[in-house]
RNA sequence: GGAAGGGUGGAUGAGUGGUUUAAAUCGCACGCCUGGAAAGCGUGUUCAGGUUUUAUGGCCUGACGCGGGUUCGAAUCCCGCCCCUUCCGCCA
């Protein structure tokens, strides 16, 4: 949730700055709304007040043993103009504050303007792609060769799921230990272990509710509750800190979990339909940050070079590329994204997206510290992949394929493979 | 799932319809005292919002788990829900 007090002092800027990255604010009707709020906060207010003092005056009367039926009489009306007051003030409140719930954060300066992905700016190269001297098999045909298998995953659970067996199944495995042990023990992230169920307060503070529950798992905990699979453990992680006051000492807290996200995929019907690229259910490594807000954009650059850092120690090839104001998630301010070369289809791939969320999440949240001057502010959060384990999967069986279709295994993941090196294929 | 008890400012905890402006104690901050400290004494110490002010601030509204209701007036009474504790049942 941007911040109200933005609105009322520079709504234009908050609009421009909007357009960007393609929300169209209504100008018209947030006027409107916030005078209508005014007026009758304001009498409602002058209203409660003299209710008050009147009703304390019966009390002071009745005490002594006076008659107040005259008193009594004269508060009788004015309570109930209150009452209808303090309904339609919660009427107009409750407008605006679903609307500033639809709205997203507003770009960094930093941020390339631009209406989607091709404005994103690339910044960097890193790693060497190798080139190979057969034709390079894509990670569902490698992939079949050595334990995985979509047509018992589709049997159970239907498209979009998978199935991976023996050695195969301990590499995603190893992967997702290796890149927790990172974490833990060289970039100073705490391990957690998290609910993967979540409800819709969590969900309305990371900002997924209220505007993009299609894109959830929903289950019903009771009539009258519902929990939600997480999309990314970003929601508990990020949530830990909901309705908080932390000290200053304590900041920044760096939490990394590794866990199973569950995404509908609502709107990506037709979208790499095969293979473990786009599913439903998938394993990720998360960091997030809770930050002082003057040291967020220094956290943004360290949590990209905790995810860089995996990639070179597995020695992937991958870009780093800016978001552009478009093609930003609803939430961020600014978001880096990492793509790793998968050779079969010649290009980067998204693996890892890093955002700096700054106090768009903590509003919602109600996640503050306190600061110097005992202050109470909101924190900035920062939440990044570190990686999406069943792409990291799909990266190495792709550039580590040799031409008998056998997979090479990265030297930092044997350990996690008792000391395997080559995971051979059935070929 | 069943039964009982509970949820009040940073902590403990009093408060069963009206001078509650939430007592008291502890903690914390500042001041006095002191060579310095402790003790003692004094003062202060929640959050959100509105409005006004150059500003410190002032005035006002709301919040006692959450949401409704009754009432001129609710921490207090009524209804629904959530959470915690203990016991029972089930279960890994």
């Amino acid at each position: 949730m941007i911040d109200i007090n933005l609105l009322r002092t520079h709504l234009q800027d908050v609009v421009t700055s909007l357009k960007t990255r393609g929300f169209v604010f209504d100008n018209q009707f947030f006027l409107e709304i916030e005078s209508k709020r005014k007026n009758i906060q304001i009498k409602t207010q002058e209203v409660q007040q003299e209710r008050n003092s009147l009703s304390k005056e019966i009390g002071i009367l009745k005490s002594k043993g006076e008659d107040a039926s005259q008193t009594l009489e004269k508060v009788a009306q004015i309570s109930s103009l209150s009452k209808q007051l303090e309904s339609d003030l919660n009427e107009v409140q409750e407008l605006l504050t679903n609307y500033l719930l639809q709205i997203p954060n507003l770009p960094h300066s930093s941020v390339p303007v631009g209406s989607d992905e091709k404005s994103n700016v690339i910044v960097k190269t890193e790693g060497k792609i190798k080139s190979y001297d057969f034709p390079v098999m894509d990670h569902v045909d490698i992939g079949e060769l050595i334990g995985l298998d979509f047509e018992v995953s589709t049997k159970i659970s239907g498209s979009r799921f998978s199935l991976m067996k023996g050695d195969l199944a301990r590499l995603h495995r190893a992967i997702g230990q290796f890149m927790l042990d990172m974490h833990t023990e060289n970039h100073g992230y705490t391990e957690c272990y998290t609910p993967y169920l979540v409800n819709d307060q969590s969900l309305l503070g990371t900002g997924q509710l209220p505007k993009f529950g299609d894109d959830l798992f929903m289950t019903k905990k009771s009539d009258n509750e519902n929990l939600y699979l997480i999309p990314t453990s970003e929601v508990p992680l990020t949530n830990t800190v909901r309705d908080l006051i932390i000290s200053e000492d304590d900041l920044p807290i760096k939490l990394t979990a590794h866990t199973p996200c569950f995404r509908s995929e609502a709107g990506s019907y037709g979208k790499d339909t095969r293979g473990m690229i786009r599913q439903h259910q998938f394993d990720k490594v998360e960091m997030v940050q809770i930050t002082k807000p003057e040291d967020s954009y220094k956290a943004l650059e360290e949590m990209l070079g905790h995810a860089e850092n995996i990639l070179n120690e597995l020695e992937l090839p991958y870009q780093v590329v800016t978001l552009s104001s478009g093609d930003m998630g609803f939430g961020a301010a600014k978001t880096y994204d990492i793509e790793v070369w998968l050779p079969s289809q010649n290009q980067y791939r998204e693996i890892s997206s890093i955002s700096n969320c700054e106090s768009f999440q903590a509003r919602r949240l109600k996640a503050r510290y306190k600061n110097h001057d005992g202050k109470n502010e909101l924190v900035h959060t920062l939440n990044g992949s570190g990686l999406a384990v069943g792409r990291t999967m799909v990266a190495i069986l792709e550039n580590n394929q040799d031409k008998n279709g056998n997979v090479h295994i990265p030297r930092v993941l044997q350990k996690y493979m008792a000391g395997k090196e080559i995971i051979y294929s059935k070929k």
